[in-house]
DNA sequence: CCTCTGCTGAGAGGA
């Protein structure tokens, strides 16, 4: 009944499954139980408002306080219950929601929120640059905003809001004085402050006056994970604080958070609620009775003493605002649907201000597309106003992909739930534990620290290099026993038997005594962008209105009729010229593309050269001096169009982390330019308007430079692999579009299955090529010889591929070494005539350039060899047989990633082979997985598999009867002996 | 039955 992924414990950090809950008025009881087998079981009791938890069947829960032999009791005094524990809340989503709970649920659905936070950024780095440098005098901190003022990070916010550096700093030196100010009265002066703190604990007396002295500013922006309270956040600052009560005569020293704002000193109940969830999520770090307010405007500090029923009001918001989030999709039927949200508040106040304002009013009406039955005035003025520019079609795209996307999101999250860092233990992650830090911690830049740490002598070793994990991953660092979760983040760089060398966002050398872990983080991916974009969809404005016409409506395309109107006439010759190099349909292609008025798309069939076509268009367009805006899913795949562009000295600027960019790219990084010296906002606007091309991946819109910058055309590779969402979101920054792809080759991926059968795996590309017109085949191949090809055209494009030149057509193998092999082959089978190798020595034939089975290379080079198999594992036990220096070079992928490339040589493992007539996989039913996988060879293509099982998958079955017409296949010799296995030994004999 | 790539974070403020 408890799904796998599951994990359910007792003790400090338990994990309860509910299994029944019983509703009475005035209480609740559940029955719950922290053992898989779910016995026993025991109760708990919610009562005075813990009975209002919405709380169901199937739900984790943690239980807090004490049990009485099995039965727990949460009421107005003690215990907590927290609903869905491992789904961290962040401190600010919970305070935001006390205002409305709707809007906190937004904002987690969607990404989003106001721009005129930057003031308030800066201030808070100048704090912490002072409390790092420990130096609050006028002088420095001076100094530091002007750092702050010039830093990379902060000129981008400059530049997206339009603001320019002298009047930010004018608003930050507003502030510096304060800040001098409070260093002076707080921070172990002479004099110390006195606050009043009132303590409710009953022994002590009430509103005691107290001295406050803050002795050190031991952390700053420390990252905090609570998965006990199902809690998250960045504290501002962690602070040590004498606490000297007038009553008593001690001393106490304490840590405690302290948090910083920069707005009006409300010390309202939003900002005093976040110090009391800072106070909660450090519990286990440094029990800190109290936190602080610190309003930098005034330089005053607030103290906040959380109080139970503080605690305990903050957690039941908690456990709504999980709920909310976690069941966005109801199931009726089998059928899902959007659930609804809490209330609108329609509070002027509030909601004026509320960034959420249009995904309030899209939501509601995609929950309730005719929203007839709305009583209220104020809300239905509200959807009016904010969604009246939309038609029922808008609104029902909209409403059908936000289900998609909270369906698909639901499926991510259960298949990531396991890979959750405090749920995993050493044996079943990519992980390495018991580790300590050797060695000084290195700046390597700014907030970049280079750790080194060993592995502890007390532990056994296994060896770090089989821990799973290797450099360049991702991971997240914690302490061995748990209380300290999430310290760090950072990526491996070197992994020795003994050591790891990694670089962290933050510099850990002052815990030097303790037992580290060090996890992967595969990352929990949510689909905000997806979200984002969808909601950009149905915005009332202009790029928007264009999009929406095209993509939603459907509207045909519009092109002009005659070339001379966009061609420059000092462009021609160049144009004419760079034309020259291309064949008949990708000249179409181009003229397509110039007399578009709104989009083109471009079906590239294997081996087309859509990368030619790509470049060369992007050659065209420059000529013509029009911009164009550069994308594609993968980082790899606008890297491959850039090598190319190149060599062409067409200038561009690509965005993107320098991790990801191809080495040869790198110079062309905003990053490495600007080590080259930009200091100004102006120097910034430059390096933004200089190139007419702009390269980088979809996802890569949030870039401060989308804020302000539209290109003239823009162009989208890859674009049958995306997803419409994601797809639609560089097109909000171009005149004009051009998406790039074949919908016969792989779909985007999507992992529920429900989301796929209502249509996600349906890409922007394929939806609007219902309008020929706009199409443009490229059907001229040069990759792939006669026979190849023929797979592919009688199982997909039905005799249209052809080839570009006899030479391709006829191209072969080259094999070097083949007639030593032959020879040798021949000697085996004399010598044993058991094992008859003839067919070997057949298919290693050059002139069979299409076997289904398998044979070896004799000469062929290593990287000209590529060995594809559908599964993962398949692959790991090839690769295993490939460990000699012979093999180096021979590259073993999935057809997944071999999508887009091609090698001379490929062979091609079905893998599958059973008797028996049991379910079968999905990956090997989708026609187009397999149309990639047999066009990836440009010489020769070996395949091996069992005929008999994979008949039954209908797209190989025709596969294998067009190569049964051709005589393709080699049926009489079955192998015993795995023939991969079979054939790699082979190799070996006589090494490549 | 097991295929895949994107991207950080949480918060910065105002009612």
């Amino acid at each position: 009944r408890v799904p796998d992924h599951v994990i359910l414990s007792g003790g400090l950090n338990n994990r309860y499954w509910v299994l029944e809950v019983e509703e009475r008025p005035g209480h609740k009881t559940l029955t719950i139980s922290c053992s898989k087998s779910l016995h026993p079981t025991e109760t708990c009791l919610l009562k005075d408002g813990w009975e209002m938890t919405p709380v169901c069947c199937g739900d984790v829960v943690h239980m807090e306080g004490h049990s009485d032999s099995g039965a727990w009791l949460v009421d107005r005094e003690q215990g907590f219950l927290v609903l869905l524990p491992d789904s961290l809340i962040s401190g600010t989503s919970i305070s935001s929601s006390i205002r409305c709970m709707r809007r906190a649920v937004l904002g987690d659905i969607f990404d989003g929120g106001s721009k005129q936070m930057l003031n308030g950024t800066i201030v808070h780095e100048v704090f912490q640059r002072a409390a790092t440098a420990k130096d609050f005098s006028l002088e420095t901190l001076s100094k530091l905003a002007d750092q702050a003022l010039h830093s990379p990070q902060y000129l981008g916010d400059m530049y997206t809001l339009g603001v320019s550096q002298e009047e930010m700093k004018r608003e930050l030196h507003d502030y510096l004085p304060s800040l001098e100010h409070w260093a002076k009265e707080y921070l172990s002066s002479p004099a110390p402050k006195t606050i009043s703190l009132k303590i409710r604990a009953p022994s002590r007396c009430q509103d005691s006056a107290t001295v406050v002295t803050v002795t050190e500013l031991a952390d700053i922006e420390e990252n905090v994970w609570s998965p006990r309270f199902g809690l998250k956040g960045k504290i501002d600052v962690t602070a040590r604080v004498r606490i000297q009560r007038r009553s008593h005569r001690t001393l106490e020293e304490k840590t405690v958070p302290l948090e910083l704002k920069t707005g009006k000193e409300s010390n309202s109940i939003e900002h005093r609620s976040q110090v009391i969830l800072y106070t909660l999520m450090s519990l286990e770090r440094y029990n800190p009775e109290a936190g602080f307010l610190l309003y930098l405007k005034t330089g005053n500090l607030h103290p906040v003493v959380p109080t139970h029923m503080d605690r305990r009001e903050l957690l039941k918001l908690r456990n709504t605002l999980v709920h909310y989030i976690h069941n966005c999709v109801d199931k009726e039927k089998k059928r899902s649907r959007l659930s609804r949200l809490p209330d609108i508040l329609t509070n002027r106040q509030t909601c004026q201000y509320c960034p959420q304002k249009i995904n309030c009013a899209l939501y509601e009406r995609a929950v309730d597309g005719n929203s007839a039955d709305v009583s209220e005035d104020v809300v239905r003025d509200f959807l009016q106003l904010e969604t009246g520019h939309l038609t029922p079609p808008h609104l029902s795209y909209f409403s059908h992909w936000l289900l998609l996307c909270c369906l698909e999101a639901a499926t991510m999250e259960a298949k990531n739930g396991r890979k959750r860092v405090w749920l995993r233990t050493e044996k079943n992650g990519s992980c390495v534990g018991n580790v300590q830090l050797s060695g000084p911690v290195t700046i390597q830049s700014e907030g970049v620290f280079l750790h080194r740490f060993q592995r502890s002598s007390a532990v056994l070793q296994k060896g770090l290099a089989n821990s799973g994990l290797a450099s360049g991953d991702r991971i997240v660092v914690s302490d061995q026993e748990g209380r300290l979760v999430g310290l760090a983040t950072g990526y491996l760089c070197e992994v020795s038997r003994t050591c790891v060398s990694c670089t962290l966002d933050r510099d850990l050398s002052k815990f030097s005594g303790v037992l580290f872990r060090l996890d992967g983080d595969e990352g929990v991916v949510g689909l905000s962008t997806h979200l984002t974009n969808l909601s950009r969809l149905m915005e009332n404005g202009q790029d928007s209105d264009r999009l929406r016409e095209l993509v939603v409506d459907l509207r045909p395309p519009e092109f002009i009729s005659n070339l001379s109107s966009v061609l420059p006439r000092e462009a021609k010759d160049t144009v004419a010229n760079i034309l020259k190099g291309l064949n008949k349909p990708q000249k179409q292609a181009m003229k397509k593309v110039l007399l578009s008025k709104d989009y083109t798309l471009i079906v590239g069939m294997p081996g087309t050269g859509k990368t030619t076509t790509i470049c060369t268009l992007v050659r065209i367009l420059h000529a013509c001096g029009f911009s164009v805006l550069l994308t594609s899913y993968t980082h790899s795949a606008v890297d491959n169009i850039l090598l190319k562009l190149k060599r062409f000295r067409v200038g561009f600027l690509r965005l993107g982390q320098g991790q990801k960019v191809h080495p040869d790219i790198l110079p062309y990084t905003e990053e490495s330019i600007r080590k080259k010296g930009v200091h100004t906002l102006s120097d910034l606007e430059q390096l933004y308007n200089k190139e007419l091309v702009v390269a980088t991946t979809c996802m890569g819109i949030k870039h401060p430079i989308f804020t302000r910058r539209r290109f003239d055309f823009c162009i989208v590779d890859e674009a049958s692999q995306i997803s419409q969402p994601i797809c639609m979101g560089p097109l909000f920054y171009a005149k004009r579009f051009v998406l790039v792809g074949d919908h016969q080759q792989l779909p985007p991926i999507v992992q529920n299955q429900e989301a796929r059968s209502l249509g996600m795996d349906e890409s922007l590309f394929k939806r609007l090529e219902l309008h020929s017109e706009a199409v443009v085949q490229l059907n001229v191949q040069y990759r792939m010889n006669r026979q190849i090809m023929s797979l592919s055209n009688s199982l997909m494009y039905e005799g249209r591929l052809e080839c570009g030149s006899e030479r391709a057509a006829t191209a072969l193998l080259t094999l070097p070494f083949l007639v030593s092999v032959q020879s040798e082959l021949s000697s085996y089978s004399k010598t044993d005539p058991q094992h008859d190798l003839a067919w070997i020595q057949a298919t290693l034939l050059p002139s069979n350039p299409v076997c289904f089975l398998d044979c070896s290379m004799a000469g062929c080079k290593p990287s000209d060899i590529g060995v594809i198999a559908p599964y993962r594992l398949q692959l790991k036990s090839i690769s295993a047989l490939l460990q000699s220096s012979a093999f180096t070079g021979v590259e073993v992928n999935t057809v997944d990633r071999y999508q887009g490339r091609d090698k001379s040589l490929i062979v091609f493992s079905f893998v599958k082979s059973t008797a028996e007539e049991g379910n079968l996989g999905e990956l090997l039913k989708d026609w187009r997985r397999l149309n990639v996988a047999i066009t990836r060879a440009k010489h020769k293509l070996l395949m091996v598999g069992s005929a008999t099982t994979l008949r039954r998958y209908a797209p190989v079955e025709k596969l294998l009867n067009h190569l049964q017409q051709e005589n393709m296949i080699s049926l009489k010799h079955m192998l015993k002996l795995g023939a991969t296995t079979k054939l790699f030994y082979i190799c070996n004999i006589k090494s490549c």
